[in-house]
DNA sequence: CTAGGGTTAG
């Protein structure tokens, strides 16, 4: 076995400090050498170190090379995929490892490859598994996933783990079957924090806001103190359920508790006073974060942009923009918003082109939304129109009913009669366009077409009653 | 030799 060649030590305790600690006389180990890197240039001079020692095979320090590799923010994954398809025999470590990391790319499905290839090479998974393998399968929202996975925890004998359990939880919850979630959570006896963290954050993510702080109540009442995941997930909560009170407790317990405002639980804090209308509350937070990212941004734009200040909101986009931060989807949704609110008809035509020329964002439902918003309130109901027309993929009943509701507010019956076959077609037992439709002939005294509608709607209903679908169904 | 949690739109 060689030593380290000199060469490298040197160039570790040049460039990096906290290699200079280690005695000079006896050589660190490789796998120490590894733990200590902290760029994938370090990391390679190892690696090469290994090689030339003929110890890459030492599955000891390979994996500490891999650690680094897959799971460090300045690791480089494509280099642990390379490094773990050259290991012969990579033990459940290592697999683990991979499985961690490729949970959280834009393919998690590699994980649950990789779970299959570590059983096809009889390597047993075991606590350490389970948790990433539920996050790739949350990740990909695949309840599916989650059914399979939960299997081979109970094959296995790890359904009282506690950080598979939590798994399976998070699983579910956030992949949305929350029905699964909570039959696993209700059947645990000792729950922890993480536990309920990750079904009230299930709740929350779902729509599901006042389930989300039913369950925090009981959460508090059991004794068990929030952390700021918890919180970010409240706040959440509080924020769609429109629960400024609580929200504001929840600020003050931050505080009493010290509680560190990083960006994630500050974004959350900035949306919740946003979306209430707390603006000064919301921009105060806002200003005191020392970190923001895009999110944070576009909580703040987007509360300003529907509380009737959407001179405000594009202001601080252009802030956005000269900080150097990257608008994403959800920054136009905020600013779109802004325009509408704010009428302003050609800046939001401009916004929009600028989305895919400028930024590359490809526009989606929720932008079109806004724009069909932005131009029926102008009245430009024929451009609306043929912007529905030209998308993409089809258009749905919210898009069509937004039309609607400007071509009523126009008083355009033309173009009236054209959205609501088209609702009608998507969704043919819409009665409710059918009444807005009739009620806009109404208005402009066409009373044989508000009788021939009001028709169609009274058969409609006559339908819905018991004892009246079979006589209609025979006739 | 390893563990996990959170934020923004509609």
């Amino acid at each position: 076995m060689f030593p380290p060649k000199p060469s490298i030590i040197k160039h570790f305790t040049n460039s990096s400090s906290s290699f200079s600690s280690l005695p000079q006389n006896s050589p660190p180990s490789l796998s120490i050498l590894a733990d200590r890197c902290t760029s994938m240039h370090q990391l390679k001079q190892v690696h090469a170190q290994m090689i030339t020692s003929a110890r890459i095979h030492d599955t000891f320090a390979a994996s500490r090379l891999l650690s680094f590799c897959a799971l460090s923010n300045s690791g480089d994954i494509n280099y642990a995929v390379k490094l773990f398809n050259y290991t012969q025999e990579p033990n459940n470590f290592m697999y683990n490892t991979m499985i961690r990391a490729q949970a959280s790319t834009e393919n998690p499905s590699n994980a649950l490859l990789l779970y299959v290839q570590m059983r096809r090479m009889n390597v047993l998974p075991g606590k350490h598994t389970f948790p990433f393998l539920f996050k790739a399968c949350s990740n990909m929202k695949s309840i599916c996933g989650c059914k399979q996975v939960h299997s081979h925890v109970i094959k296995l004998g790890l359904d009282l783990e506690l950080h598979a359990v939590n798994g399976l939880v998070r699983g579910y919850s956030v992949s949305g079957s929350l029905s699964d979630a909570r039959q696993v959570f209700d059947e645990i006896s000792e729950r922890n924090l993480s536990i309920w963290t990750s079904m009230i954050c299930g709740y929350a993510q779902n729509d599901y806001s006042d389930e989300a702080l039913v369950l925090f109540n009981q959460m508090v009442d059991h004794g068990l103190e929030p952390n700021g995941a918890t919180l970010a997930s409240v706040l959440s909560a509080c924020a769609r359920e429109g629960c400024l009170m609580i929200g504001e407790k929840i600020e003050v317990f931050m505080i009493e508790k010290g509680v560190e405002l990083g960006v994630i639980l500050g974004t959350a804090l900035v949306h919740m006073y946003a979306k209430n209308g707390a603006l000064i509350k919301a921009r105060e937070v806002f200003y005191s974060m020392q970190e923001k990212n895009v999110a944070t941004w576009n909580a703040m734009i987007h509360g300003l942009a529907v509380h009737g200040h959407a001179e405000a909101a594009l202001e601080l986009f252009r802030k956005l923009k000269i900080e150097g931060i990257v608008p994403n989807g959800i920054t136009f949704v905020a600013v779109l918003s802004a325009c509408c609110h704010g009428g302003f008809l050609e800046e939001g035509r401009k916004f929009f082109r600028s989305m895919k020329q400028d930024y590359n964002i490809e526009p989606k439902l929720e932008h079109f939304s806004c724009m069909v918003d932005l131009l029926g309130r102008e009245g430009k109901l024929i451009e609306a129109e043929q912007l529905i027309r030209d998308m993409k993929w089809k258009a749905d009943v919210m898009i069509w009913g937004a039309l609607l509701s400007a071509c009523k507010k126009c008083g355009n019956i033309v173009v009236a009669e054209r959205v609501v076959n088209e609702i009608l077609e998507l969704d043919p037992h819409n009665h409710g366009v059918r009444v807005i439709l009739s009620n806009m002939y109404a208005e402009d005294g066409r009373w044989e077409d508000v009788l021939s509608q009001r028709k169609v709607i009274k058969e409609g209903n006559l339908k819905k009653v018991p004892g009246w679908s079979s006589v209609d169904d025979g006739a």
